[in-house]
RNA sequence: GCCGGGGUGGCGGAACUGGUAGACGCGCCGGAUUCAAAAUCCGGUUUCCGAAAGGAAGUGGGGGUUCGAUUCCCCCCUCCGGCACCA
């Protein structure tokens, strides 16, 4: 056989044999402590990204790494083949998204498999077949039973010239993408589902989920938002119904100098009935995208609506405007406005003359001068009539009171989350199984019609959704009085697919229900991987979904992952590599030039899995030549003959200190791997061990015993990483076993342990020499020592030493 | 605009709990091997001063705490991600 290191070959043989002995293939039926490894599934968009490489890569070494110590371990794979890209391609290329969506799948499978992952591919999981989204769809059913679900008008992207709904994606600078045009807002009918009753819940088991990350944790606290506040009403001249405001700060009540509404606020539809000005500068604030980055970067314009609102503590008049900055689907859609203690009111006074009053003073005293600079931290109440003097919370209370007591307010919590809006106007997505009838109104689709099936052979023209131009599809009869209704053709959101797919890679071939016994069993994911840029949504989503199943009584578990790892973006070029940027590097080419442990290593090797990696194609080259030393240095040492075994009580000290390097290596990696998913510092330490290998120069049998030894090391070590190469190493060393059914290495104490160590010296903290001293030397020989040293004398000389300080094991530190 | 995360040699990064800044790799320079090249192997490589020993400076910028700060605190700059219809 030859020596030199053939990629192709070797990982062919590695996933020969996986394949034959079905070992990523895992039942229910062991003593053995689970592990669920899961990472977030792909779109299947037509060829993997390096994206795809690095969050597959870091979840299969986890995998193998968990395996390793013992657990039984399930990683699936499948598709979250629904979405928009499918249907641009239709239109692009006039291939049906179904089939367009199904080819892509085959040839990303591929792709996967020659990279070597250890997934259990008889759960896979595809969401645009039925049997996948007909549980979604009972899902909905059983939430609409429950009032969870619930229809509203609400705003989307408009384009006026292509008469269609656009996503935010397809808004560049505020006009459609085709287009050109100005995109409007407009409000129709659309499903949502009432993620804001959960969410106290989901707000607080956040703080007892110790294996997301904090910034996780911190981002999702703050868009659910929740404040505590209070409710008034403001009593408007001349209407019946009072306008009805949410603030964190009464405190500052007496400081409202005017009131905003919303563009589509009633009021302010009112006022437009009679003055076309109005009425045209709220056209113009419709002429937006609905992006909340928009809305808060552009410039805030408003416009008064000659109404005005009455204070409900001094009974003043207070102008009533309208302003692009309010949203309607924000709290009530009018807020009050306190210019001399809020930012973005103060700026809008100055720019509008609207007088700014002082309420707040600072709680130190200092004089504050209100027209110059807005003062926004709590204080003590002045100008306030008879609050005045109280602080914040006091000024809260007593204000809160009398609302309440006076029937015209109440406390209240606000949260800034608001409910999930699920209806697409699109056709490639999960039908949303709803029937509308003249009589009976939106009726839920009856389990036994379920699953409404999406029809896959379409003409699509891209112009509004096709399911409108089948009448077999749209034609159907009422479920609950028979007569002549309408299906729905609005698709979920995709959201909805990836919310609870986790679970159903446990039991995916269930056609009697959504879950079962198997969901209990692997459920919660031990190990969650995926990109950064799902902290909130998807994330917030799953977990929402989550309780409605476990609601449902589906399953006992409330939060779906356990430890969550967020992997940092492939950048290229600065930006996330994307098909839309055209910034893509083709994992293919360098697969077939170097094979998948070299596009593995590289990609574990770049970076820590949490940071941004910029690509650079320089570097793979590096990973190649380091595998190719790997697999040169383990068949040098093999080709040599037989190894005696390793006798550690009679090693000499050369021995002994690789020996040292060995276990050290194996406690470090351990380490890496398994607390600090630092996988760059697992290969920087595999690689040092290879290089005492390398340079360790010494035929004796106790020699090439240690060498052996540290050569088994990297190659388990390493397994997890470079699962192929290591499987030929393993074999190359004469074990019988496959590498994939062997335990990851233990560290031996005994052979730790140094008689020497080195101590940094430093004068007044800077670096000034280095002393060799025993393990066990107390802090004052040690002192001695360092002050002995030479260079050291130079700085001390006659100098009064004021200090020493010793850090055992680590330095001295002399100040003089 | 708001929320979250970054910024360390020519480059990717390391330094885990406040204790040797630059591990490991890339690149570059020098050498060996070769008719030559590729590949491989050996040595060097933060900057400045110095033949060396050694010294000075240095982790985006400014300030602070400390015997000691890449690490903690305050202010600022800048880049990346998210902002509810991209997935």
């Amino acid at each position: 056989m030859s020596t030199a290191y053939h990629p192709e070959a070797v990982e062919k043989g590695a996933q020969d044999y996986w394949t034959a002995s079905h070992c990523f293939e895992v039942g229910e039926d062991t003593d053995k402590e689970k592990f669920y490894c899961l990472t977030m599934f792909p779109y299947p968009s037509g060829k993997l990204h390096m994206g795809h490489v690095r969050v597959f890569t870091i979840s299969d070494v986890i995998a193998r790494y968990q395996r390793m110590q013992g657990k039984h371990v399930l990683q699936p794979m499948g598709w979250d083949a629904f979405g928009m890209p499918a249907e641009n391609a239709a239109i692009k290329r006039g291939v049906p998204p179904a089939k367009w969506t199904y080819d892509n799948i085959a040839d990303m499978r591929v792709q996967m498999d020659r990279l070597g992952y250890a997934y259990d591919w008889t759960r896979e999981v595809t969401t645009c077949r039925p049997e996948y989204y007909r549980w979604e769809q009972w899902l909905f059913t059983k939430m609409f039973e429950k009032g969870l679900v619930y229809r509203k008008n609400s705003i989307v992207n408009w384009d006026p010239v292509d008469q269609t709904v656009l996503a935010n994606e397809q808004v560049i600078d505020g006009r459609g993408w085709r287009s050109d045009a100005l995109v409007e807002r407009r409000e129709i009918p659309q499903w949502f589902m009432k993620i804001t009753a959960y969410a106290d819940e989901l707000l607080d088991e956040l703080d007892r989920m110790p294996g997301w990350p904090d910034s996780v944790k911190t981002m999702q606290r703050n868009w659910i938002g929740r404040s505590e506040g209070v409710e008034l009403s403001f009593d408007v001249a001349g209407e019946n119904e009072p306008l009805t405001v949410f603030t964190t700060r009464p405190d500052t009540l007496f400081g409202v100098t005017y009131m905003a509404v919303a563009a589509e606020h009633p009021l302010a539809e009112k006022a437009a009935a009679g003055d076309p000005e109005i009425a045209a500068f709220i056209g113009e604030c419709k002429k937006t995208d609905a992006a909340e980055a928009t809305l808060e970067t552009m410039e805030k314009k408003g416009m008064p609506l000659g109404i005005a609102a009455i204070h409900p503590l001094t009974g003043e008049e207070v102008p009533l405007w309208v302003a692009n900055f309010v949203l309607m689907s924000y709290g009530t859609g009018a807020v009050m406005a306190v210019p001399g203690h809020d930012e973005r009111d103060w700026e809008f006074a100055k720019k509008h003359d609207l007088p700014i009053v002082q309420v707040i003073a600072p709680g130190d005293g200092t004089d504050i001068d209100i027209n110059e600079t807005v003062f926004v931290d709590k204080g003590v109440l002045v100008n306030s009539g008879q609050y005045d003097g109280l602080d914040y919370d006091g000024a809260f209370n007593a204000i809160a009171d009398y609302f309440e007591e006076s029937g015209r307010g109440r406390r209240t919590v606000n949260y800034r989350l608001r409910d999930w809006g699920v209806s697409r106007q699109r056709y490639w997505g999960t039908p949303i199984p709803i029937i509308y009838c003249d009589t009976c109104d939106a009726v839920p689709v009856p389990e036994d019609q379920l699953p409404v099936v999406l029809p896959e052979d379409v003409q699509f023209t891209g112009h509004g959704s096709p399911l409108k131009d089948i009448p077999e599809f749209i034609n159907v009869a009422c479920p609950q009085c028979g007569k002549d209704a309408r299906r729905e053709t609005d698709t979920f959101d995709t959201f909805v697919e990836s919310s609870w797919y986790f679970a159903r890679y446990a039991c995916p071939d269930n056609d009697k229900s959504m879950l079962d016994d198997r969901a209990a069993y692997w459920t919660p994911v031990d190990q969650y991987t995926g990109g950064i840029e799902h902290a909130i949504l998807h994330l917030l989503y799953a977990r929402f979904f989550q309780r409605i199943m476990r609601d449902e009584g589906l399953t006992d578990v409330s939060e779906p992952f356990t430890n969550l790892l967020t992997q940092g973006m492939v950048l290229k070029d600065g930006a996330k590599m994307s098909k839309n940027k055209g910034n893509t590097v083709d994992p293919q080419e360098l697969i077939a030039k170097y094979g998948a442990d070299t596009v593995r290593l590289f990609m574990m090797f770049a970076a820590p899995p949490e940071q941004a990696l910029e690509w650079s194609d320089d570097g793979v080259q590096g990973s190649f030549r380091f595998l190719k030393r790997f697999w040169n240095a383990v068949q040098s040492h093999s080709g040599d003959g037989a190894v005696a075994e390793l006798d550690p009580g009679s090693l000499n000290a050369a021995q002994k200190d690789l020996r040292r390097k060995t276990h050290q290596t194996i406690a470090k990696i351990g380490d890496d791997i398994g607390r600090r998913y630092t996988f760059n510092t697992a290969i920087a330490a595999s690689m040092e061990l290879l290089n005492a290998v390398t340079r360790f120069d010494d035929a004796s049998d106790a020699g090439r015993a240690v060498k052996h030894e540290a050569l088994e090391a990297v190659v388990l070590m390493l397994s997890p990483i470079v699962p192929h190469i290591c499987h030929e190493l393993w074999a190359v060393l004469g074990h019988k076993t496959a590498l994939i059914d062997v335990p990851w290495p233990q560290a031996d104490d005994a052979a730790l342990e140094a008689d020497l160590v080195e101590i940094v010296v430093q004068v007044n903290g800077k670096l000034r020499g280095r002393i060799s001293v025993s393990a066990d030397a107390d802090n004052d020989v040690i002192a001695q020592q360092a002050l002995a040293d030479p260079n050291v004398q130079r700085f001390v000389a006659d100098k009064e030493i004021r200090k020493t300080i010793v850090v055992p094991g680590r330095l001295v530190n002399i100040v003089v």
